[in-house]
DNA sequence: ATCACCGATGTAAACGTTTACACGATAACT
DNA sequence: AGTTATCGTGTAAACGTTTACATCGGTGAT
């Protein structure tokens, strides 16, 4: 039904072959030749067939995208930023999402040199063993989204996550608070680790007191965060501002405090991580670190199809996103 | 490199058309000689070539999912939703975005008969001539994500948006409100078109006075609430209660309300629809409509391989997704 | 014992495209 | 003029899989 290039070869009246040639843009085929086919292929409402092409040629321009089974503000930001790159450059994007029926190393599996894609990218909340197994057996290129850089010998892509919490607390200190409690994320997610890490470090090099019990631990929700601040908010020595591993948290502690008829940042201030839609809005807004989401997407699917090219095959690079401090009304 | 059939063929002693056939199931052959390529393939850790299959097939299970321009909290659970289905229905899902370098029409252009997808869903936030246009000459089945089910004869996954709104206005007026206020959205969105119109209708049905001053423009920002709910905050004689047409202007008028010292939702109360993330978390928690985003994913690409598989071709259905009312404490 | 049939397997063509190689014609050398 | 490059085009093979058709052995009916 579609029309082929043997078509086209008919009605320019020439071989299959030129066909080819002349779409392709070979330099070889007469600008007279090239016309006709073009012609003829334009009339005919002529598209290639992506699939013929890629199994002919042995390889795929389609890029898979791995998404772990935990839904996410920011995915449709990456999925964006990775597709625009793709298409920019001539590929397409394939989605694959880990859930209850497939896990995020079957999802790897799946793509395993079945030919369907030429590359992927994958999003990794937490490297453990059997992901980096999977992955050491893969026969395509790849390019690891994640928290943490160390994983291994492979082309990463991170937010500067400990760089970034060290920057939250520097500015905290520049502004003259000596006081900082830090509420800190999931034990099983790297982000929530490195900036943990980020905070410490930055609390030692500035000579700033970590208190054991103004070390507080939460889940990344908004509940989790109310009850931890909940735990230091009837001491009497409190912290002069908290510190939470990320937004939904932080808005956690807005609620804890302002229902205890505490003012925001006068009494206590604090501050976030991500940048979520809401915090913008939130009373007062909140100061919190905004990671280039769209950046992460775009610089993943640019290394990989460098890979994917052949155009740059040196040994594994890690990237950095780059993020900027958003100094709202919280602190 | 990737171990073929060819392979298991020679391994297992038979022909690559045996091969093909035990690892499709095919009743006919035997017991024997299935458990003897199976093991052969098990061995060589054999995928068959998606892209190959697909070419020879002359179909695709490859489901294209184009999105428009815009970026939604929802999309990533509409994305989890169509993929999730396509996966246990054995198919791929392909994301088609489009932004600043390909339009909407584009998108499908770029679809048309090129072999890659067997067929798409499309989300249109609005459906026009070049559009309907585009898909008139669409050879692949499609299905169309939109919050207007008068697109043409095309099958189409609707949330019901108007029913929703009318089931907001006869809730409202059920607990007594007889002064109600409509922020609505964008002029040229069809969800939000539906909202409003459900609004007039449920308020003509129930006998509420519908004032001119209280019909206002909105343009689903927080910003554009906050300036419509202002029009109005300064009356004497104030509407009893706004229905915003999505939750983020809800919580605009928040903004507004409690920046002149009035309460919610006694002074003023406040609806809104979407269920977005914060809502939940707003003080006090919004009253809105929660759209089951991830069914509306999981319907459209039931509906779509139905198509694909020549299952189910009859006429265009429209589908729509009932949507639930959230009571919480803004009213 | 012959025939018809059936069930299991093999043979080979087909899908649309790319590309190595062949070929003929023309141009550029000796 | 004869040899050799060069250029434009054609021929045909290849990619991995499916599937229509052929083949062959065996079974049951006559």
């Amino acid at each position: 039904m579609a029309p082929t290039i043997k078509q086209i070869a008919k009605l320019a009246n020439v071989s299959i072959a030129t066909v080819s040639r002349a779409l392709s843009g070979d330099e070889k085929v007469t600008s007279e030749t090239k016309r006709l086919v073009l012609n003829a292929a334009r009339e005919l409402n002529y598209r290639p067939n992506i699939l013929a092409r890629n199994f002919v040629k042995g390889k795929s321009n389609i890029v898979g995208l791995i998404l772990p089974d935990i839904s996410d503000e920011f995915f449709s930001e990456i999925i964006r930023g990775v597709d625009e790159t793709s298409y920019d450059h001539g590929y397409y994007t394939m989605v694959i999402s880990s859930h209850k029926n497939r896990s995020l190393v079957e999802s790897v599996h799946t793509l395993m040199s079945n030919g369907l894609v030429g590359g992927f990218i994958i999003l990794i909340p937490f490297m453990d063993q059997k992901i980096e197994a999977a992955l050491m057996h893969e026969r395509v290129p790849f390019v690891i989204i994640s928290g943490d850089n160390n994983a291994g010998e492979f082309d990463t892509v991170t937010t500067n996550n400990y760089q970034s919490a060290f920057m939250m607390v520097e500015f905290l200190v520049g502004k003259g608070y000596k006081k900082i409690a830090h509420i800190s994320g999931p034990a099983d997610n790297n982000d929530a680790l490195l900036r943990k890490k980020g905070f410490l470090d930055a609390c030692s090099k500035n000579k700033i007191e970590i208190r054991n019990n103004w070390l507080l631990d939460g889940d990344f929700t908004m509940e989790g965060g109310e009850l931890a601040i909940n735990k230091i908010l009837n001491e009497d020595d409190k912290p002069e501002v908290i510190f939470a591993a990320n937004d939904m948290m932080a808005l956690g502690c807005y609620n804890a405090i302002q229902s205890r008829g505490l003012k925001i940042p006068d009494d206590i201030a604090i501050t976030g991580f991500d940048d979520i839609l809401i915090s913008k809005y939130a009373n007062p807004s909140l100061t919190t670190v905004k990671v280039n989401t769209d950046r992460i997407g775009k610089l993943a699917a640019e290394r990989l199809i460098e890979k994917m090219d052949g155009t740059n095959n040196k040994t594994a690079q890690k990237i950095e996103i780059e993020s900027e401090l958003v100094i709202r009304n919280s602190c």
